[in-house]
RNA sequence: GGCGGCGUACCCAAGCGGUAAGGGAGCAGUCUGCAAAACUGCGAUGCAGCGGUUCAAAUCCGCUCGCCGCCUCCA
């Protein structure tokens, strides 16, 4: 049983979809007015592996990720370069689309616009106006927080406390402080879009409420995004379409946590945002992954050299293994596994990941199964290979196969993830082959001086090299 | 001020009532011409502090200290 831990309860709870096996889950994308950074690849990649989980245990799943494409700063950005919100839109969706392709994220099977949902929006808002939740002031149409009696449950916020620490300019016009706009009446230089109540654009929280019942219907099964978003963004969402359903919206409320740069929140004020391009400049794609899934999904995690450094480590001690396995037993690890071995072997991850995806647990499982891997093949090189062996390795390649496909680490070929690294190195590779042999004909001279010396040479380009039974190789430093 | 969360070895991190996973760094050993990789051993009598509940607490309760987030655009 896949236990989640639900916001609007506080606690964790046993994950049970509306509809047999079939998950209908939502997370709020991005709004696309500029790079995306290391947070939205925190929450990006926190949810493809919730998808990915979910599909590996049998669920069927429908997943939605929007694009807000219709946004105050998009038109902010569009101005100031004089193009049109349109092109900006467009521009980091596609930058978008590029870092979530490099960091190995799946595409959702859906990915609405809010610009191709106006019908549905303005459908939802008019709704919510026949149902007595929203009026319209002057081609503005807002929402009656007061209405909506279960208002707060979500963030657990009192609404006599919100209205009291209110600290944003309050728009006169409207009934209550606390009343959000669900449409408004365009401006210069703004797109609109011809409604009823005249021509006009979406309110920030709507677009969520109309593509998600669009798509998936009227009850959520999953509804993601970052604890930021809690409130006032997903308050409101279940304010307006519960209003309009007269159904539970959401049956489980997911939040993931925060990327700090050095203990600090990332901000545009404080200048540290750390986009997800900049941060592939440095460290390899599945590095930065497996520093997001290292900690569990809710727990804040601070972005350092130093974390990451400890992320391409790990990786190359894994690799270095799964290498070796499949260089010197590639015919044990080719043979047909034990479905009731694997299982067993399995169940420890599959019961952290259970757990609402501790993604950090089945990451240890992970290296202990790693430690067991070259304990055995060290044994079976020393005593010869017996009956275990044979039947454990090929259920330990196997470990590494399923939870890597979930994960989205630990699955590349090792020789595709050591010749990923050469691009680090500032020293061509017939350089290397050249010392390389060079240093071996020292060493047959037994002349260890020279032999050394290269090494050292070598070492300090960022080369290491082993002298294996089959003769010597490289290997990037980081 | 209101609400939520966190504090586990030098660093990262799991653990959520049954006697401290895992990774990195360090030290020692095996292996090696020397290394690297791998393996083995060492490393918190202790989980911010102080009380309490319990046969049993890092885990539950209370208080204190420190840090963070949300309440305003935000992943």
């Amino acid at each position: 049983m896949i236990r989640v831990y639900n916001t609007l309860k506080g606690e964790k709870e046993d994950f049970v979809p509306q509809k047999d096996n079939e998950v209908r889950m939502y997370v709020c994308g991005p709004t696309v007015y500029d790079l995306s950074h290391i947070g939205h690849a925190r929450s990006a990649v926190a949810f493809d592996v919730i998808y990915r989980y979910l599909k590996y245990r049998g669920h069927k799943v429908i997943y939605v990720r929007n694009y807000t494409d219709v946004d105050e700063k998009i038109k902010k950005k569009a101005n100031e370069e004089g193009v049109s919100s349109k092109e900006i839109a467009e521009r980091y969706i596609r930058a978008f689309d590029e870092d979530m392709d490099a960091l190995g994220v799946s595409l959702p099977d859906f990915r609405p616009k809010v610009t191709e949902t106006m019908d549905e929006i303005i459908g939802f808002v008019q709704t919510l106006i026949d149902k007595g939740f929203a009026y319209v002031i002057d081609g503005d149409v807002y929402y009656s927080v007061r209405k909506f009696n279960k208002y707060g449950a979500l963030s657990k916020k009192n609404i006599e406390e919100l209205e009291a620490g209110a600290r944003v300019e309050v728009d006169e016009r409207k009934k209550d402080p606390l009343d959000f706009a669900l449409w408004k009446a365009s401006k210069e230089n703004e797109p609109w879009w011809e409604s009823q109540w005249g021509k006009g654009r979406p309110g920030w929280h709507i677009e969520c409420s109309a593509m998600s019942k669009k798509i998936l219907g009227e009850t959520l099964d999953i509804h993601g995004g970052g604890k930021d978003l809690i409130f006032p963004h997903h308050e409101n969402e279940i304010a307006q379409s519960e209003a309009a359903t007269g159904k539970p919206f959401v049956r489980y409320w997911l939040h993931n946590g925060f990327v700090n740069i050095n203990q600090e929140k990332m901000s545009k004020s404080i200048g540290n945002i750390l986009t997800i391009k900049d941060a592939l400049k440095n460290y390899s794609a599945e590095a930065i992954r497996l520093f997001l899934l290292s900690s569990h999904y809710r727990s804040p995690i601070d972005y350092s050299p130093d974390v990451l450094h400890d992320a391409e480590t790990s990786l190359d001690r894994f690799y270095t293994t799964k290498e070796r396995m499949e260089k010197e037993w590639p015919d044990v690890i080719s043979k047909k596994t034990d479905k009731k071995n694997k299982e067993e072997r399995l169940k420890p991850l599959s019961d952290a990941m259970d757990d609402d995806f501790n993604t950090a647990l089945a990451i240890g499982h992970i290296f202990n199964e790693v430690n067991i891997a070259n304990r055995m093949m060290d044994e079976a090189k020393k005593s010869g290979v017996g009956a275990e062996f044979k039947t454990l390795l090929p259920v330990v390649k196997a470990v590494f196969d399923e939870m890597g496909s979930v994960l989205g680490v630990f699955h590349k070929r090792p020789e595709e993830y050591f010749n990923e690294k050469k691009k680090y190195i500032k020293i061509s590779e017939d350089e290397i082959k050249r010392l390389i042999d060079e240093r071996n004909s020292a060493r047959k001279n037994k002349n260890w001086t020279r032999a050394d010396e290269i090494r050292k040479e070598l070492e300090d380009k960022g080369i290491i090299l082993e002298d294996r039974a089959d003769g010597t190789i490289w290997k990037v430093k980081r």
